[in-house]
DNA sequence: TAGATTGTTAATCGATTAACAATC
DNA sequence: TAGATTGTTAATCGATTAACAATC
C-alpha cells in the first residue's frame, strides 16, 4: 500500500478551509458528481486552485490528472481528519438565548458534536428539558462529565461568568472548550480553547460598511484626492 | 491639531483582533483603570507586544511613552473604527432556532447592530413575535428594506436556501450581508459578505482534540518514533 | 535620573501564488 | 495525441516579531 505523505503539520487557514470544501464536496456529491477537480472547487470559492490542491493534500487522498479527486473518497478523509466521523459527547454550560439555540442546532451531528445536557445555575431553567436535553445544576458537572467521559465543554455564558465556568470545566476532566463568551480565557497548556466569537465576525462586517460608505463620501467629491 | 498617520489598509487579522482589545478594554474602565500598556494587553492574550502597538496604531490614538494608552481614548476610537458607534439596522431572514438566538441575543446593542425584523416563510412563524420582533413573509422584505433603509441582511436559513435568500436580499438593496448558513454564496462584487461558520471553529477544536489524542497514543509506545 | 513604553524601521516567518515537469 | 490536472518546488507576498532610538 502506497501511502503520500502528509504535512506534518497543518496550518488554521487550512484547517479552516476544510469544512468549506466538505459542505460542497457533500452538495457535489448528492448531486452524482463521482469525481471533483481542484480548479471546480477554487472556482466556488474564489480560491487559487494550488491553494486546494495544498489543501487536500493534508487529508492524504491522491488525484488523478486531468479527472481529479473522487468525491466520496474526499468526503471521508476529511471528515476522517477533522474527527468529524467519530461522535464526540460534550457539555453545554449557560443555557440562556444562545446556549438554546446551540442546544437546538441538529446540524452539529454532522460534525460528530453530540451535546449530552445543559448546566445552568438558574433555578428556573434546572430540572427543564431543552430540545430533549436535561438542564442541570453547575454543581454535578465534574461528577458527571467524570463518570460519562465527556471530553468537550462549550461555554455559552456571559461574558462575566465565563472564566469560573472554564475553571469548573478544567478541574472537572474536561480537554477542550469551545467558547462564545466574549471574554478572554485561562486555560492550562493541556487543554484546547476555541473561540467562537460572533464579534470578531461582526467587527469586520462594520469596519467594511463604514469604509465603502467613506469611500462612497470620498468619490462623490474625489477631486481632493488628486490636489 | 496633530494626527497620527493612520495605516492605509488594515488586515483582517488586525480587524478580528480589535473586539478583543475592546473587551478587555471596557472590563479594565469598569475597573476604574485611566491608562493601559501595549504590554499589559499583550500579556492578557499572549500576543505579542509590538503587534498590540501595531493593531492600535489604526485607531489613530497617540499613547504615552511609560504611561501607555488612555483607556477611554481607545475604547471610543476603537468603537468608532469598528463602526459600533451608529446604530445599523438590520433584517434576519430564517427565524429557526439559531434566528431566534440571534433575535434574543442582547450584546448586539453594544456592537451597533439592532435586527428591526426577522423574516419567514413558515406561516406557523408568521405573525408571531420573537423578542418582541415581528416575523414577516419573506416577499415583504424587499418593500420594506427600502423604505426603512435597511443595509444589513443575517442569513440562518438552512444551506439549501442561503443562495435564494441572499438573491432576494442583494435585489432589496441590502449592502452587507453576516452569513450564518454553510453554504458558498454567490453576490455582486458591491455587497459585502461575511461569514459566521461556527464549523469553521469547531472544525479546529476536533482536528486539535483528535491530534492531541493520536499524540498521546504514540506517546504511550513512543519508543517506535526512536527506531 | 533610570527604565518602561512608545513609535518605527528592519528581519523573520509562514502562507499564498507562480512555475513546471509528470501523468493520464 | 493534446491538453487539463496533479504534485511539487521556487518565488512572492503579507503578517508577525525583533531591534532600537525617542520619550516621559
Amino acid at each position: 500500500m502506497i501511502f503520500k505523505k502528509k504535512p506534518l503539520v497543518v496550518s488554521r487557514s487550512t484547517l479552516k478551509r476544510l469544512p468549506l470544501y466538505l459542505h460542497l464536496l457533500e452538495k457535489v456529491m448528492a448531486e452524482g458528481a463521482e469525481y471533483v477537480s481542484c480548479t471546480q472547487i477554487a472556482k466556488e470559492f474564489d480560491f487559487d486552485p494550488t491553494q486546494v490542491r495544498k489543501d487536500l493534500e493534508v487529508t492524504g487522498e491522491v488525484g488523478t490528472a486531468r479527472i481529479g479527486f473522487r468525491v466520496a473518497g474526499l468526503v471521508d478523509s476529511i471528515k476522517e481528519f477533522l474527527g468529524w466521523n467519530n461522535a464526540h459527547d460534550a457539555f453545554l454550560v449557560g443555557a440562556g438565548n444562545l446556549g438554546k439555540a446551540l442546544l437546538g442546532y441538529r446540524d452539529f451531528e454532522k460534525y460528530g458534536l453530540n451535546i449530552v445536557a445543559a448546566f445552568d445555575n438558574d433555578p428556573r431553567k434546572v430540572g427543564t428539558r431543552i430540545f430533549g436535553k436535561e438542564v442541570l445544576p453547575l454543581n454535578r458537572l465534574a461528577n458527571l462529565s467524570k463518570r460519562m467521559h465527556v471530553h468537550i465543554g462549550i461555554v455559552s455564558v456571559p461574558a462575566e461568568h465565563a472564566q469560573s465556568a472554564v475553571d469548573l470545566m478544567v478541574n472537572a476532566g474536561i480537554k477542550a472548550i469551545w467558547n462564545f463568551a466574549p471574554a478572554p480565557l485561562r486555560i492550562p497548556a493541556d487543554v484546547i480553547l476555541e473561540n467562537a466569537r460572533l464579534t470578531q465576525s461582526l467587527a469586520v462586517l462594520t469596519n467594511n460598511l463604514k469604509r465603502n460608505r467613506d469611500q462612497g463620501e470620498n468619490n462623490a467629491n474625489s477631486d481632493v484626492s488628486k490636489i
